[in-house]
DNA sequence: TCTTTAACGCAAATGGTTTGCGTTAATCTC
DNA sequence: GAGATTAACGCAAACCATTTGCGTTAAAGA
């Protein structure tokens, strides 16, 4: 059930994946998820059920990929001018996407396919985080470690929106950072 | 597909169950997981499919109760005569379970279903958690915050877990563990 | 431009899922 | 305890998702 390498990256091919994502985002949209299937994604992008098939190997191996593609940055996150200021608009804006109900159905299909997704989706919020330290430093500001934040920040908001056993906050989220001003090693 | 409450309670449902929660035991042992079919755990537990589904909605949901039954404690945490030993054990072993090839399945299966399936489990480590600290009191030993171990130590186990970006090793969890103790409100 | 081959469409075959209906057995009432 | 009630099960047919073989299209390479 994995993933095809895309040798082919042309015309077509990059035409079908396209046309599909956007069905899928369209179903997924209107229906209350779950209950799509894939010759449904099919009709509407307008290909046959086992092109869909062969490409992606089964319904939810497709969408999570389409969840990656979705939670995939597009851009930078945003500079405010300081770190503390960074940081806290990224863990914001990441526990609001992350808790809305869409973000939780992205996250299902990310973990339901069990693949390599999940560690790409890790990878953007490293990313992310590895951008504002640099960014701390290049304006001479004391940096944070990246693996400090998303153990006692990232981690419990992601724990808490998984397992529905605590509302995720901004007020939650600003007493995981201010917890992690008030440590030693910083 | 929700899991229907059972009002019948009585011999031959609680058989059927039984039966069918062994079938999957068994077969989620041999098989690579993920390929076994509902067809094939009734004709293991000698029940037809249509009685599976009927019951349970689809295999999902099968497995992701399977999957609570088999997280449900079956006792208490152990008691080896004080909190900090007691927290010890607990999270070593529960890192241990957690990130072994039947536990990730485990909660893949939890979390794919979507349901209430994952705050049952939150509970169990919750409850465990309680526990020990009930027992640190009764000993006159100063207890821990339980959201605090979950938050700071649970939280980026399972994270990382999930994620797969990183080893979780028991000097991992020491570490985790090391940080909760030298903070100030404990 | 010609050759090669990956990817797609089509359609038939396979097998998982749903559903109606008769039967079994657990619960309730007397 | 015996009979009435009804939830749950088994069976089988219908439905539909998935797989697969084969011819065709179009992207990549010579």
């Amino acid at each position: 059930m994995a993933l095809k390498e895309q040798i082919r990256v042309g015309g077509r091919s990059a035409r079908i994946q396209s046309a599909v994502h956007d069905a899928v985002h369209e179903l997924g949209a209107l229906t209350t998820r779950n209950q799509v299937t894939v010759p449904q994604i099919a009709a509407v992008a307008g290909v046959t059920p086992s092109t869909i098939y062969r490409r992606w190997g089964d319904l939810q191996t497709l969408l999570a990929d389409v969840a990656v593609a979705r939670l995939r940055p597009i851009a930078d996150p945003e500079d405010t001018g300081a770190v503390e200021s960074d940081l806290r608009a990224f863990i914001d804006q990441f526990a609001e996407e992350m808790s809305s109900p869409v973000g939780r159905a992205l996250m299902r299909d990310v973990f339901s396919s069990g693949q390599s997704f999940p560690s790409q989706c890790a990878g953007f919020t490293c990313d992310h985080l590895a951008t504002i330290t640099a960014r701390a430093q290049a304006r001479g500001e004391t940096p944070f470690d990246v693996d400090e934040v998303i153990d006692h920040v990232v981690a419990p908001i992601i724990y808490h929106i998984l397992y529905g056993d605590r509302e995720v906050t901004p007020d939650y989220c600003q007493s995981l950072l201010a917890r992690l001003r008030s440590l030693p090693a910083m």
